[in-house]
DNA sequence: TAGTGGTCTAGACCACAAT
DNA sequence: TTGTGGTCTAGACCACTAG
């Protein structure tokens, strides 16, 4: 483990058990350093970390403040960090999946190609599944991937977890991704598969993942009821 | 300026200008640093900078890639960083505000004062505003604050900026946030104010707002009908 | 003025990827 | 094996806050 790690699980530690309070002063930088036997560099790259997971605040001049508890999670939300994909988040045992559509083509809107900034020639994978948490129709995924990325993507492993087939087998990992997160009026599909009425308030995420070379590999739209599923971010002021 | 700041507007410029374009590799950490005559460290921290923005991504042991155009924003979204408050985001020639409710008060729901981590006796403004863009409803919030931190609030300044009075009259700065997104059914008021019908899906905002000082300052919900604005983010997988 | 966090350095060493 | 980015250091100096 590195050292700004150990730095940050202590730290959270101690925040935890009540030894630094809610609107308390941490110790300064320096005094960290000494007790951590590391250099101020690394008690500052740890600050920073539990900074931006929105425990602790830092004003120069004046010292690093604990924040009180500011959460709004709640139970199958899903986290600022949400990278993972459904089943990572929930637990494999609780998720699975109905494939409603599974096949590769290129005629696809527009505006897929262009978000995955691919020539309109380019053969994707059309794919939807409704996802399912302790076999309750939760999330409605409707997602474009390159074929060419995937070559033996089979129906089996489009019933499981995508996500871990390319972390596991293709040695793909994801890198980054731009979401966009809006309200939306219900569809055909929500009403078929997720339960909805026609007048039910739907939840989308529509979202662009690249792997971990830079290369843009899943545009898609994630839809789920209204009242099933948030989205939590924290957001720091660093300026 | 600060260093890192500088090379991050220099490279963003480059890669702008295609002289860096996508999923190409930039020079090396070392190459950049004997360029721009700072240390490596430096190159490092600006690269990071560029990295959350979602502009490149480094993979170690192989360089550094610029990603490209994985866009979703459109006009009106609230942008990644959503911090100046919508009069700074949308800029205030267009932005104006209706008063529907502002009073103080200790009489509000116990979750507002668990959001706040404040005893449920704490008095704090109740206010609700219409906010309109180029004159048309936009975004309905109900916003609560306490009264302690900002005693004599008044109603010309909750007609314009908060935001901007806290900031230019008090010196209080905003830390963080803590953001929850959800769609939702529309209520009376969104039907009274933001132009709903009965079944018109909304975008709701739930936030707690904390100063630079590590104290709460806002626990507000801010709604919107589905069809005019969108939460835009960019997450990166750092681990 | 004293005290805090922030920036920056020059260089040692480590971890990971391609060959 | 070579080359990339990542971590970490010890210390100089800067910027901001409080009294």
């Amino acid at each position: 483990m590195k050292k700004y790690q150990y730095v940050v699980s202590q730290i959270q530690k101690r925040i935890e058990n009540g030894l630094y309070p809610p609107q308390s002063l941490l110790p300064k930088q320096e005094e960290l350093a000494s007790e951590f036997s590391v250099s101020k560099m690394t008690i500052k790259r740890a600050l920073d970390v539990l900074t931006h997971d929105g425990q602790i605040f830092k004003k120069s001049g004046l010292g690093t403040i604990v924040l009180g508890g500011t959460d709004l999670l709640e139970s199958r939300d899903a986290p600022a960090n949400a990278f993972d994909g459904l089943t990572m988040q929930q637990g494999s045992a609780h998720v699975t999946s109905k494939i409603i559509r599974f096949t590769s083509t290129s005629n696809v809107p527009e505006i897929v190609y262009q978000r995955l900034s691919l020539a309109t020639t380019t053969p994707l994978y059309d794919i939807i599944r409704l996802r399912l948490l302790d076999g309750q129709p939760f999330i409605l995924e409707h997602t474009y991937m390159p074929v060419e990325m995937m070559p033996s993507l089979s129906e089996s492993v489009v019933k499981g977890s995508i996500y871990r087939y390319l972390h596991e087998d293709l040695k793909i990992d994801f890198g980054g991704a731009r979401r966009r997160i809006q309200a939306a009026e219900a569809m055909d599909l929500d009403v078929k598969y997720l339960g909805a009425k026609i007048n039910t308030p739907i939840l989308e995420i529509e979202q662009v993942v690249w792997t971990s070379l830079g290369k843009n590999i899943e545009y898609s739209k994630s839809r789920n009821l209204y009242d099933t599923r948030a989205y939590n971010i924290i957001e720091i002021n660093d300026g």
